[in-house]
DNA sequence: ACTGTCTAAGAGGCTAGTCCAGTGAGCCAG
DNA sequence: CTGGCTCACTGGACTAGCCTCTTAGACAGT
């Protein structure tokens, strides 16, 4: 969802216009008082107020669509979405650094809910997923590496095993904001081990079909995890 | 999310090429066994094998590229996002309809964390607010109405008393699913009084501070509002 | 008066052609 | 070997034009 902040790991991609247009857009639906189910001036009239050519301004349509925010319908033009909360979430994302609390609140409450759907849903394929996952992980430690590979392939193995596309779908939603507290995280020394070790009560729990003992043991993992975090 | 089968509500938009092409690609992406960081091929290239206008092609990229399908680089090439699973999560989203259980277990994790956090953190505003719900879902029952407008007030008050916008987010992300349970629901004679009642509960513990009575509420209620639709 | 049909203006959809601006591999001189 | 240059290739954006769809209003026929 964010681009432009996500650690030094990305290339510098430049900015594309219909980006900019998005944003000046949604800036002129809100000054402008928008109702859902109002219409946007008509493209050739739009493009022209922005300075831009009718093609690029189709690109922010597009967008703009894809998010939620408006529908184009053909020969009628751009209507806003009924729920324009859309356009505020998409708004609230791009300042998503300054929560990680809450970061850390919403990935315990699904990875909890997870963790025990886990216990009760697993497959013995699902199980050798996660014992993977876990090997992978002793192995980076034991080579000097903090794990984060294996701290991720865990996670997404439990995600995987609780069977349920909608909370997975939710778990990618804040995906990439959960990245960036586990690498921080994984960095401190010692805090590896005791990763691991965290990890291996929720399979034992997960393997037991413990769902409770599994809710338990993820939940004291990410308190582990992120107490750190919270320094900052 | 999904669009074309939203009830009868919605305006039978005429397709657009570039939703075909965004599938086109996805397929061809799998197809070809792409892995992240692989290039698609070249703009040019790839509108003509697809038979369509770059400017069109290029809408279809930026929807893509707002899926978190692509990452489009100027001078290089469409590469695939480092995260693949992105484009199996459109995939899965597009068929939601199958799925109501697991959209209840994801709406029954949410918020009952939401109510949970409300108790806590819940401000004399909140409190207005949610009473408010209570008052108009309490009216629209009276004169024989199903209340789905009070409902959905007093969830977006619960949800906004929890302060967490990242959790916030989560919820709006699947609210359109939820508001298709919620309709059916309280249709059922009966159930509009129920419905009413439990949510007098929540309040109740939201006032008083409870988080576990607030979380144990919203579980009983949620479990009400849900089982009808399961017998589908 | 009412109602159905037709038409034209204006909306978005899409294309083709053109030029601009980064990127990166390869060549060549120092 | 290294630095700098060039050039082919990629995406970015614009323009002009034509098509289809929607809708409101004119204009018949009842």
């Amino acid at each position: 969802m964010e681009k432009t902040a996500r650690a030094g790991l990305e290339r510098v991609t430049r900015p594309r216009l219909y980006e900019q247009l998005v944003e000046q857009i949604l800036a002129y639906i809100e000054s402008a008082q928008l109702k859902p189910g109002d219409l946007l001036p008509a493209e050739r009239d739009l493009a022209e107020r922005l300075g831009v050519s009718r093609a690029t301004l189709a690109q922010a349509l597009v967008a703009l669509e894809v998010l939620g925010v408006i529908d184009v319908q053909h020969g009628t033009g751009a209507v806003l979405a009924r729920r324009p909360s859309v356009a505020s979430v998409v708004k609230g994302l791009r300042e998503h650094q300054s929560r990680l609390p809450e970061i850390v609140e919403a990935r315990s409450t699904l990875e909890v809910k997870l963790a025990a759907l886990a216990a009760e849903r697993r497959t013995d394929q699902d199980l050798t997923a996660i014992d993977n996952a876990l090997d992978v992980m002793a192995k980076e430690i034991g080579d000097g590496h903090r794990g984060t590979h294996g701290d991720e392939l865990f996670h997404q193995a439990i995600t995987a095993a609780a069977h349920s596309s909608v909370l997975g779908q939710l778990m990618a939603f804040i995906a990439e904001m959960i990245l960036e507290t586990r690498m921080e995280s994984l960095g401190q020394p010692g805090r590896p081990e005791q990763s691991l070790a965290s990890h291996r009560k929720i399979a034992d729990a997960v393997r037991a079909h413990d769902s409770d003992g599994a809710a338990n043991a993820m939940l004291a993992h990410i308190e582990l995890v992120s107490d750190v975090e919270l320094l900052r």
